[in-house]
DNA sequence: TCTCGCTATTGGAACGATCCAAAGCGGCAC
DNA sequence: GTGCCGCTTTGGATCGTTCCAATAGCGAGA
């Protein structure tokens, strides 16, 4: 509507208070929805609030009330559509209570995570949601963050853990029972000779999947060979590039857990290269249920991780940490739920 | 009144004057390197700096100085990865240049984008980066924000167009030329039947799209019935359910430029339950270039949009802005790139 | 001796809000 | 007239920083 805010200065309090002949105080009052104000002097006031058109400094509120009203995401990934979804849901929880996120990426370098934190920090959020770097150390993350600003983190440990940072939260995804999940899935369809594709060894995520396919393999009675461990970076490309790999021991698998979706595609794409039709002739399995899992050709039998339900319950931590700042740290381990596709076939001799 | 949440206390520039017996204005100085300072001293208060772990409270700073080191991204879908991938684009530019970014989900409603902007503002932001929600009227945009910030409308225009927002700078995608050069592209291909489908007419970039398919029809002197033209909403599922619709008519299209990808995918799954096989038996082309695109059966000719390119782009035309004030709004299209996969076969009879 | 210039340093007033103790005011009882 | 009570309102200090004008020290030139 007409505003008819001067251009070049903020609306503050003291031209509202000068502008209907009230103190800073009263129109700070009206503000906050004080019942101290009279019914008349806050029809007056918040009329002129609405014709000056004031818009709330709460960075100036902030300083005076040491207060915070701003949580900071910080994640390795957010072109991952994973931590899209993730983000998504922690947004949405944050503003519902208020909150206001404050958005950092760091691309898998723990040198720039280092620089975000940082960076973040100086703009004094009332808690972080971290996602860590790959090679993420506590001791530099404890180094930059304090014990002054809690700290949630999310989906992967840090390297080279120190005892001092039990007082952070933690939201892991319970991967080791999710992929003993879909393992045991696969020999309920009949495999004997399963293989586990994907992922780095040095990530958290990728050891914890991988033992739990080790402990369905050998609950079940089965072996595990070394070389139907297949490693490779997180990515479709080069999954499907490391495809052939399966079939150069001696002993062909007729399945794969792989380490999640990503991988689980690609590796179909490298199949479909040499002939081999999944869902058909080779069964497997991905992690996360991201939204082209249910659209491949064959739909994809994964573990859903519900992104963004994770982001509201991450978001949910840290907005209960704010509110008992002293209790004990929590680590709480969120279920995953098989859904099984049509990827995930009888072996072809069965 | 959003819950407000204590924060322990903070060293502070007197906490370190005090504690190597200088003043706090000469802390000041050293800390943002003034050259005006004593080598000596400068060593003695940065060693207390950190001694004390210091950390910069940018809030104060800014508020003193009047100046903003945030800028708000409020995008209308984060969960979909185009936006995810513009979202890190703009986060990793800005980062660059030492500006935070405040991030704000409005999910389609131009309810909660009220709401959303709202609260970014009062946080003070620098400038505004907005993919609007669908039904986002310019009026209610302009009444929240007002003319003091600078705004960056990216990806779509809004509603109800008034004259005095010409000051909004804007980046669009080039819809109606990629359209066209799909449409060209299905031509070459031997196409004279082809049909434009899905999206809704109300979305500005569905009414460039269509307009640039039918600029390239008629510049190829071919005809465009009107029941060619199929509305849908732009996701999978309501596109898969459409697909009868193209042949309802007189004369079949042997192809069809879709709206984007999803509704390109979700045509080719109800293509296949008719018996069609896209691809060989009907041609069709995408918009986005989305991760699925190259992997659908067959992969989907389509435009590249370069979201991480575009958020880097948007995020230096903001920066822009911030130095020039008062320069005339800029009005950018951004180019796109058709990819030519193995959906768009030639017509079967060709 | 006085002034000048140069280098370092500093106290105090901002920025825009909130908190707190104090006060104005009308009515009512004594 | 005085004291006391609720109901409203208010001035001034304060949060952590930066800006500004003022200073102190000190060697050099007149």
């Amino acid at each position: 509507m007409p505003s008819q805010t001067p251009v070049g200065r903020k609306v503050t309090l003291n031209d509202i208070a000068a502008g209907c002949g009230v103190s800073r105080a009263t129109v700070s009052l009206v503000l906050r929805g004080s019942s101290l104000v009279n019914k008349l002097t806050r029809a007056r006031v918040e009329e002129e609030l609405r014709r000056q058109g004031y818009v709330y400094n709460r960075a100036a509120a902030n300083l005076r009330r040491r207060t915070s009203t701003s949580i900071a995401l910080v994640l390795n990934d957010l072109a991952n559509p994973f931590f899209a979804e993730f983000a998504a849901g922690v947004d949405e929880t944050l503003a519902a209570a208020g909150f206001v996120t404050l958005l950092g990426c760091t691309g898998e370098s723990p040198t720039r995570e280092q620089a975000v934190l940082g960076s973040l920090l100086e703009h004094g959020p009332a808690g972080i949601i971290l996602s860590p770097a790959e090679r993420s150390k506590a001791h530099d993350v404890l180094a930059v963050v304090g014990r002054r600003v809690p700290l949630l983190l999310f989906n992967r440990e840090l390297g080279g853990a120190l005892p001092e940072f039990a007082h952070w939260d933690q939201l892991m995804l319970d991967n080791q029972h999710g992929a003993r999940l879909a393992t045991e899935h696969l020999i309920a369809r009949g495999h004997r000779h399963i293989a586990f594709f994907g992922g780095h060894h040095d990530s958290s995520s990728c050891r914890q999947r991988h033992a739990g396919y080790v402990e369905a393999m050998h609950t079940a009675g089965l072996r595990t060979e070394p070389y139907w461990r297949i490693e490779c970076a997180p990515t479709r490309l080069d999954a499907a590039h490391h495809a052939p790999a399966l079939f150069a021991g001696a002993l062909a698998p007729t399945a794969a857990v792989c380490y999640n979706d990503a991988v689980a595609l690609g590796l179909m794409l490298g199949l479909n290269q040499r002939g081999l039709r999944p869902g058909h002739d080779f069964a497997l399995t991905g992690f996360d249920d991201i939204a082209e899992a249910a659209l491949g050709m064959p739909p994809l039998t994964t573990l859903s991780v519900a992104p963004h339900e994770r982001g509201q319950q991450a978001a949910q931590l840290v907005l209960q940490r704010l509110q008992q700042p002293q209790a004990a740290s929590h680590q709480t381990v969120a279920p995953v739920q098989l859904i099984v596709r049509e990827s995930s076939c009888p072996p072809p001799t069965a």
